[in-house]
DNA sequence: CTGTCGTTTATTTTT
DNA sequence: TAAACGACAG
């Protein structure tokens, strides 16, 4: 088979349109299971099989795993591999990935040197409560979160400190703590999460030879999930595109879930208007689930106003009716999915068809009881992650410092851990000015303390200078370990587990993982150790997720998106919880979680099993719920309701 | 400086 | 419920 007929075979007249409309500006509109996924890449791949060079072709995805799958489905497409593979690969990344790669390259324009660290939301919080400590604020009256979310709106906004001129007294307050805040970075040679488009964006604005070169560079852009993109993400796109034009943005207003993050659903209803010339093209036809469920999905977003008319529509058979049971409390949802479980295996399911939503990650702890007691293996995504973990943290903390000792929140975290005797106040004065060399601040200091500190000082100062050579000198995996060796984290971990040994062996285990994770840099030799911290820090966990094993999936509907199953438990439809009961009040809000439903909802693919509680556990004390609206939005004929056995008080103290 | 203890307090979603 | 914070004694 040739090339162009392997790119259309198997595709709609829709998808062909998307695919061939190669100049201007395009818009798809791509309801869910549609081939989005399939569309881009042989879109791609078209460009490519028509003499656009893979290096003029950029690719702008949500997660890194969509990203690789491009990447690979699209080699596939074309038949390249290896060294020609990499010859025609396009650049496809996340918005944070994109900007990091363009931004090591240009940095130094905006005043940061290239070796930049980036700070994670942990690293963020800190900085902010130092600095509204400095500030004298009270962080009880206006806490350090609040402060933090708002200057991250700031940021997606695109308003740096200096023109950020607020008179009233809280925004006022932002703003200074904003103003230290970004000087501070700037100081410390870091940007975090905002920075890295914001940066981007001022470049490009202030620089625009830089902003040729690229626009040059990327000719043909495409970006995924367009109903989720912020305004800053907006202005990177459409200043790069600004030049050739060829933009083509793919993505469902519908299923728009992070307004909470500032992405401004705008961005896609307003495509038309930014680009008068440009085509539209409506995906309808969904290939992945039942009709029942497609109805019962559509049935449910019907609710909301505001959004793009569209009708979505299937071959697939009608399937079985929506399964909505009613539970005594979450043991007993608990116990239901699993007793569920066991009579799907015994059907033609297997484990890792199968995957269970829910709206908090609080959820997931009754489920996971009832499902390790009965013996089923999960995997969770989401939830406390991996790298978020202390003792990870603080090994990280140790490979940050060395390798960028303008570090401060890494620096403070390690001077004491474990507990050497250096507190507050010694760390303190070894600060001094922002943006010094904290190692050599370090070594100045151990020379001339005197006193009870002077050993522990020197001591440390030793034991700093030691890791700083074999940084140089060791691949990461043998840094780490000899980091952990030297200050024996391990027993450290062990005194502070105290009487609770389960829980000072999962951290030994979590450290000795980190060892695992480490290896794989170390062909990388000295340089790995930075590759890797840069690896973590834009690491997401829907990257984590794995297909293959035999294990049932647990996450939370946001994290779902973008993935099917052929069986899917939605558990929790309770009213104060789904819709949770911070966004009932607002109309938007509401509409959010309502586009949250319509996701969950449509990641089923044969089968679709809802869940509610008359009785839930939240915040330690049980408390009566009801029915979630949206269950009572589903057509009457379309489900089929199983009300839990027992009514009566009596469950309420058997379950206090 | 360290560790403990009681108190408080917050509980959505996350690149 | 549990994490996180602040006060206080050692």
């Amino acid at each position: 088979m040739n090339i162009m007929d392997k790119i259309f075979v198997g595709l709609n007249e829709k998808q062909v349109e998307a695919v061939k409309a190669i100049e201007g500006p395009v818009l798809v509109i791509s309801g869910p299971g549609s081939g989005k996924t399939r569309c881009l890449t042989h879109r791609v791949a078209y460009l490519i099989s028509q003499g656009v060079p893979a290096e003029n072709i950029l690719a702008v995805t949500f997660t890194n795993k969509a990203a690789g799958e491009i990447k690979e489905r699209v080699a596939k497409l074309l038949g390249t591999r290896g060294k020609d593979k990499a010859a025609r690969t396009p650049l496809v990344g996340t918005f944070h990935s994109i900007c990091l790669k363009i931004l090591r390259q240009e940095i130094e324009r905006l005043g940061y040197s290239r070796g930049f660290t980036i700070l994670d939301a942990d690293d963020q919080q800190a900085l902010v409560k130092k600095i509204s400590a400095e500030m004298e604020i009270d962080t009880k009256r206006f806490d350090t979160r609040g402060i933090l979310s708002k200057i991250s709106k700031l940021k997606t906004e695109l308003t740096w400190p200096e023109q950020y001129h607020p008179t009233d007294f809280y925004p006022k307050l932002v703003g200074r703590v904003y103003a230290a805040y970004q000087k501070m970075l700037q100081a410390m040679n870091a940007v975090d999460f905002d920075d890295l488009i914001g940066l981007t964006v001022k470049l490009f604005r202030e620089h625009p030879e830089v902003l040729k070169k690229y626009q040059q560079r990327f000719q043909y852009i495409l970006v995924d999930e367009y109903q989720d993109t912020s305004h800053n993400q907006y202005q990177l796109v459409t200043t790069l595109a600004r030049e050739h034009q060829n933009l083509f943005c793919i993505g469902d207003d519908a299923q728009s879930i992070y307004m909470f993050r500032e992405a401004d659903i705008r961005n896609i209803l307003n495509f038309r208007h930014d680009y008068p010339e440009s085509r539209i093209v409506l995906l309808e036809q969904n290939y992945r689930s039942t009709k029942n469920i497609i109805a019962a999905a559509q049935a449910v977003i019907a609710n909301n106003k505001n959004q793009i008319p569209k009708e979505l529509w299937t071959a697939n058979d009608t399937g079985d009716k929506v399964v909505l049971k009613e539970t005594v409390n979450e043991r007993d949802e608990g116990l239901w999915i699993a007793n569920m479980l066991e009579s799907l295996l015994r059907q033609r399911y297997q484990l890792h068809d199968i995957a269970i939503l829910y709206r908090t990650h609080a959820q997931s702890r009754a489920i996971e009881e009832s499902l390790i007691a009965s013996g089923f293996p999960y995997q969770i995504i989401g939830g406390i992650k991996f790298y978020d973990r202390k003792e990870i943290k603080d090994i990280l903390a140790y490979a940050r410092f060395l390798v960028n000792p303008k570090d401060v929140v890494a620096f403070e975290r390690i001077i004491n851990t474990p507990p050497r005797g250096l507190g507050a106040s010694t760390s303190d004065k070894i600060l001094g000015r922002a943006g010094t060399d904290l190692s050599i601040s370090l070594a100045e200091h151990a020379a001339k303390a005197q006193g009870r500190q002077a050993s522990a000082l020197k001591e440390f100062t030793s034991l700093v200078s030691r890791f700083q050579e074999l940084l140089k000198t060791k691949s990461p995996s043998t840094l780490f370990r000899t980091i952990m060796k030297e200050i024996s984290y391990e027993a450290y971990l062990e005194r502070q587990a105290g009487a609770e040994r389960e829980q000072a062996e999962t951290r030994i285990e979590n450290v000795q993982e980190l060892l695992t994770v480490a290896k794989r840099f170390d062909h990388l030799g000295p340089a790995g150790t930075a590759a890797l911290l840069e690896e973590i820090a834009l690491l997401q966990d829907m990257d984590r997720v794995k297909t293959g094993d035999k294990k049932v999936t647990l996450m939370t509907m946001h994290a779902s998106k973008g993935l099917e199953f052929p069986i899917v438990f939605i558990v929790g439809m309770e009213e104060g919880l789904f819709p949770h009961s911070r966004s009932v009040l607002s109309p938007h809000e509401l509409e959010e979680e309502r586009r949250l439903c319509y996701v969950a909802i449509t990641r089923a693919k044969e089968r679709l099993y809802i869940s509610f509680a008359k009785f839930r556990r939240i915040f330690g004390s049980a408390s009566a719920t009801m029915p979630s609206r949206f269950v009572g939005e589903l057509p009457q004929n379309l489900i089929d309701i199983q009300l839990s056995e027992f009514g009566g008080e009596s469950e309420i103290i058997d379950y206090a």
